[in-house]
DNA sequence: CAGTAAATCTACTGGCGAGTAGGTACGCCC
DNA sequence: GGGCGTACCTACTCGCCAGTAGATTTACTG
């Protein structure tokens, strides 16, 4: 979880601004992902930043502009966590479970930036979308891509470009909304929800219910 | 689409409590849905419904009440459509497809009723997370069932409970993504958004990679 | 054609929260 | 240690919106 700063007392120790900025979305994630955009306040922000009104103002601008910069930087976090973890010369397979694995690590280590991503940001119609759309988007691409790559190198060339995108939406979503089921069961680890969702758009149902299971190739 | 009762002109003509009601519920379905709960206004809703504010507070109470009145209107309509369109004694694969088909109808007839389930209400916190999380429960639970039922007639009993129930989650998560993703791209018909889920789901991409697609049985 | 009760209105209050004006203290550098 | 800039604060304004008090109209009912 993110930052907690200790409640105020007084006057904040002198900070250089970069650090202060830090701590600052720091908080504001936090009390976004706790509250929703609307239902969070600016005063509750500074109070739980440890600093006062004023320097949210001077730091990072209006209420809408902090919200977007915390998306932006928490989505960055996201897709470079994922695009670290995913493996590009593997099989479509392999490169999916890779891709699978990684974003379900991130989820786990960062709750709160994921309830701001997911929840918050899509339910804002203001430009919060635009900016979630847009990384999302990219996620939903870099599916579509690898999907019908796979079914180019199987020579089946049918997969049309909607198709695949729509399909890829559609994978993205599972993937969203099993992270949040994972947020009401967090005992289990993160690789077996990651393995979960491989079989069920890997395999599907159809082999699931006959016993078929994809395993990850056993590695060195 | 919803209703759009004219603007207001002088004094609203006399009407039967039951009436009214409908009217304000149909706006504010309308409002919550383009606006979002925080967003939108006591005042607007009053405005569309064509009447003035105390009304809404004399016939569905606060703005919580009526949220939370919006939605279980609307999630029973939605369980309805879907109930009534499945069709319990055919094969597992047959079910889903007919689930399918009657959730992608529903959504695609009644778009704002889907946004104000889907978006305004899983974002707020509060009783409306869980009003709505209970109809979300259903749905998943339905899924979860049909899916250990199919894998016991197939004599495969190993899956637990816990796993079907996110693999339901992951597939319902699925569909309602697509769904939104349907919002932008609605020139395609509610039968070929369905059957793409389909074939993702049953099929998996491992099939779909090399061709093989899911087929609805012909009938009649 | 009253009489009445339900349906409807206009016009307010009270509070919360975004954003700001203007001042204070703290570290730093010569 | 005295200036000086910047980090920081207290204490406001102002608009919006949930919720209400109390007057007013209008359809039935006898």
């Amino acid at each position: 979880m993110h930052a907690d700063q200790p409640v105020r007392t007084g006057r904040a120790k002198r900070l250089p601004r970069a650090v202060r900025e830090r701590q600052i979305m720091d908080a504001a994630v936090d009390v976004f992902s706790r509250l929703g955009f609307h239902a969070a306040s600016m005063d509750e922000i500074s109070e739980v930043a440890g600093i006062s009104k004023p320097m949210l103002y001077a730091y990072l601008g209006s209420k809408e502009e902090l919200f977007a910069t915390c998306i932006r930087r928490e989505a960055t976090m996201m897709i470079e966590a994922i695009a670290t973890g995913v493996e590009p010369d593997q099989p479509p397979d392999v490169q999916l479970w890779s891709g699978l694995r990684a974003f379900f690590g991130f989820v786990g280590e960062n709750r709160a930036s994921w309830q701001v991503l997911h929840r918050q940001a899509s339910s804002q119609g203001g430009p919060f979308a635009a900016e979630l759309a847009e990384m999302r988007g990219r996620a939903v691409s870099l599916v579509a891509a690898l999907l019908v790559h796979s079914s180019r190198s199987g020579e089946v060339p049918s997969t049309s470009e909607r198709e695949a995108e729509s399909l890829a939406a559609a994978l993205v979503g599972a993937g969203e909304s099993l992270a949040d089921w994972w947020l009401d069961h967090p005992d289990e680890p993160a690789g077996v929800v990651a393995s979960r969702l491989m079989n069920l758009v890997w395999m599907g149902f159809g082999d699931l219910v006959q016993g078929n299971v994809w395993h990850a190739p056993s590695r060195r």
